[in-house]
RNA sequence: GCCCCGUUCGUCUAGCCCGGUUAGGACACCUCUCUUUCAAGGAGGAAACAGGGGUUCAAAUCCCCUACGGGGUACCA
C-alpha cells in the first residue's frame, strides 16, 4: 500500500489539506504502508518561497511523518515536480503519438476570442472540446506540415483528446460509484507552453511511477477524476483505489474553508503560524495559539471521520488504529472551533506537567513572569491545567495567582473583604502553621473561620482577595502552598499595611 | 447555465449497505449536584430524520421527483 499527500507550495497548508495528509497518514501507517510528500510546484507563477518548508513544518508538528519526500529523499526521488519537468514532456508526447492527445498553438488572446464567440451564439460557457476544438489551431486541423512548422517556431500545448461517447465510471470508496459522460469532459492541457505540466498529466504520471496505490483527496478532485481515469487508459496503466473526502465548511456553512479565510474566522485556520513573504500579513496558527498537536489532530481526524464506538478522544497510535475510510461520512463538515478547544482541553489534562513546562516556556515569557524554580512551576502548572483549554490560558490561570496583587485593592474587592476577616488577620499571621503543606493550611484557615464565628465559605474568598487579588481560582490552600511561606506571608503584611492600618483609624 | 457530490438535534455525527430503535453519543446551551470560588467532575433536560410521492404489514433506512447546500466548469492546484 502505497499512499501519497501532494500539496501544491502555494502558501501555507489549511487545516483541511492537515486533514487530508493526516488520512492519508493514518491510513499507511495502519496497513504498514508506504507515505510519500510530493511537491506540486508545476505553476510557477504561483510559486510562494517559503511555503514548502512551512508545509514540512505543519505536518511534522502535528505528527505526521513521512518515509519519502523532498525532505528525506526516496527511491522515486526527485519528489518536487519541477524537478521531474523532463519526465512529464516524454509521456505527453506519447500520447500524442498514439492518437490520444495533440498539439494546440491557440494564444491566449484566441482562446478568448473563441469563447466570446459561442459565448454570443449562445453557449453558456464553451469548452475546448469535441465541437470547439474543430474550429481552432491545432494538430488536428492544420495540414501537417503547417503543424511541424509551428512545432519548431512557437509555443504550443498538448491538450487530451477526449474520446466521444463514453461513459467513464469509476469506484469511490468514499461515495460508491460515479460516473460522468465524455462529452461533458473538455480537452484539458497536459503540457503547458512552459514545458510543465498540469496537475492532470503529473499527477497520473506520478502516482503511477512512484506506484501509489491509494489516492486520497479533496472532494474538490472528484469532477476531474474521469479524465484521470481516461489518462490511465491512455497510458495503460493499472489505477490506484480513489477515494474524494468531504470538504471542511466554514462554521456559516457557507463554502469550503480556504486559505484566504486567514483569521477571518475567529479561530485560525493554519497550523502555524504564516507570514505572507509579499504582503508581510500574518495569519495566527494552531501552535502559536497554544494548541497540542495531538489535540488538533484528533479533533481534524473527527471532521468527516468517525470512530466505530463513542470514544472521541485519541492519541495518534489510538487513531492509526482506529482509522478507516469505510467510516469517512460523504457530506462536508463544518468547522466547529469551541469543540476544537474542548478536545485540545482533554489532550491537556492527559499531559504531566513536567512534560507541559516547555511547552508552556514561551508564554510563560510572553506573560513576563518571574522566573521560578521548574518544581514550583510545576506545581503550579498542575493547578492551572484543570481550568484551562490552552497553553496561554494555562498560564492566564498562573498569573492570577502567582503576580502580587496591586495594592491598594481595587474598589470592587474592598466591598466583598469581610471586615472581622481583616480586623483579626494580624493575630493569625501568627498562627501561620510551619508545616507548611495544604491540608494544615486548610486547618489554619478553618481555625480562623471557627474563631471568627463565621462559617469558611466567607473566609476564604476574602482570604483569597487579600492573597491574589482574585474572585475565583484554584484552591487557596494550594494555591498558598506554591507561594511558599514567605511570599504569603509577605502578601498579607502587604495587605494590612496599606488597608489593615485605614480600617482602624 | 451545465455536470458531479451531498442533505439525521444549532454543530460534529451513530443508525442506512442487511427496512421493525423510546432515533444513540459528543460539543455548545439549560437545570441540579459537588466545591471557599471559577473551572473540571457527576446527574438530568431541551434539541434532528429537508419536502413530496411511491414500494411495503412496516421506511431515517429501498426507489423516484422537488427543494436546498456544496464542488467543478483555466496553459490553478
Amino acid at each position: 500500500m502505497v499512499l501519497r499527500f501532494a500539496p501544491s507550495p502555494t502558501g501555507p497548508l489549511h487545516i483541511g489539506g492537515v486533514r487530508t495528509a493526516l488520512y492519508n497518514y493514518l491510513l499507511a501507517r495502519k496497513h504498514g504502508g508506504r507515505f510519500i510528500l510530493r511537491i506540486e510546484d508545476t505553476d510557477q507563477t504561483r510559486y510562494v518561497p517559503g511555503a514548502e518548508a512551512y508545509i514540512i513544518e505543519a505536518l511534522a508538528w502535528c505528527g505526521i511523518t513521512f518515509d519519502e519526500g523532498p525532505h528525506v529523499g526516496g527511491p522515486a526521488a526527485p519528489y518536487r515536480q519541477s524537478e521531474r519537468k523532463n519526465i512529464y514532456a516524454q509521456y505527453a508526447h506519447e500520447l500524442v503519438e498514439r492518437g490520444w492527445a495533440y498539439y494546440a498553438f491557440d494564444t491566449e488572446e484566441e482562446l478568448e476570442e473563441m469563447r466570446r464567440r459561442f459565448e454570443a451564439a449562445g453557449m453558456v460557457a464553451p469548452q475546448y472540446n469535441a465541437i470547439t476544438r474543430s474550429y481552432m489551431k491545432n494538430s488536428l486541423t492544420l495540414p501537417p506540415e503547417e503543424v511541424r512548422e509551428r512545432l519548431q517556431s512557437q509555443p504550443y500545448v498538448i491538450r487530451f483528446l477526449i474520446p466521444r461517447h463514453r461513459e467513464v465510471r469509476f469506484y469511490d470508496k468514499i461515495r460508491g460509484w460515479v460516473s460522468f459522460h465524455s462529452k461533458e469532459l473538455d480537452d484539458k492541457v497536459l503540457l503547458k507552453s512552459d514545458g510543465m505540466p498540469t496537475y492532470h498529466l503529473a499527477n497520473v504520471v506520478d502516482d503511477h511511477l512512484m506506484q501509489v496505490t491509494h489516492v486520497i483527496r479533496g472532494e474538490e478532485w472528484l469532477p476531474s477524476t474521469p479524465l484521470h481515469v481516461l489518462l490511465y487508459e491512455a497510458f495503460g496503466w493499472e489505477m490506484p483505489e480513489f477515494a474524494h473526502l468531504p470538504l471542511l465548511l466554514r462554521p456559516d456553512g457557507g463554502g469550503k474553508l480556504s486559505k484566504r479565510d486567514g483569521d477571518q474566522l475567529g479561530f485560525p485556520v493554519f497550523p502555524l503560524q504564516w507570514k505572507d513573504p509579499f504582503t508581510g500579513e500574518v495569519a495566527s496558527g494552531y501552535r502559536e495559539k497554544g494548541f497540542l498537536p495531538e489535540g488538533v489532530a484528533n479533533y481534524v481526524a473527527l471532521l468527516g471521520w468517525h470512530p466505530s464506538g463513542d470514544k472521541e478522544i485519541f492519541t495518534m497510535d489510538e487513531l492509526i488504529q482506529e482509522f478507516s475510510l469505510e467510516r469517512v461520512s460523504k457530506a462536508g463538515a463544518r468547522f466547529d472551533y469551541e469543540k476544537a478547544r474542548w478536545v485540545n482541553q482533554q489532550h491537556l489534562r492527559h499531559k504531566e506537567p513536567r512534560v507541559l513546562l516547555p511547552l508552556i516556556e514561551p508564554f510563560w515569557r510572553d506573560r513576563s513572569l518571574p522566573p521560578a524554580d521548574d518544581l514550583t512551576k510545576e506545581k503550579m502548572v498542575q493547578l492551572a491545567r484543570e481550568r484551562a483549554a490552552t497553553l496561554p490560558e494555562v498560564v492566564e490561570v498562573i498569573v492570577s495567582f502567582y503576580l502580587r496583587p496591586a495594592l491598594p485593592l481595587h474598589d470592587k474587592g474592598i466591598e466583598k473583604l469581610q471586615p472581622p476577616v481583616v480586623e483579626n488577620l494580624p493575630a493569625w499571621i501568627e498562627q501561620l502553621p510551619s508545616a507548611w503543606e495544604k491540608s494544615a493550611l486548610e486547618q489554619w484557615a478553618k481555625s480562623f473561620a471557627k474563631a471568627l464565628g463565621m462559617g469558611i465559605g466567607k473566609v476564604l474568598p476574602s482570604l483569597r482577595l487579600i492573597l491574589t487579588g482574585q474572585e475565583a481560582g484554584p484552591s487557596l490552600y494550594e494555591i498558598m502552598e506554591v507561594l511558599g511561606q514567605q511570599e504569603v506571608n509577605a502578601r498579607l503584611e502587604g495587605f494590612l499595611a496599606v488597608h489593615g492600618v485605614r480600617k482602624r483609624v
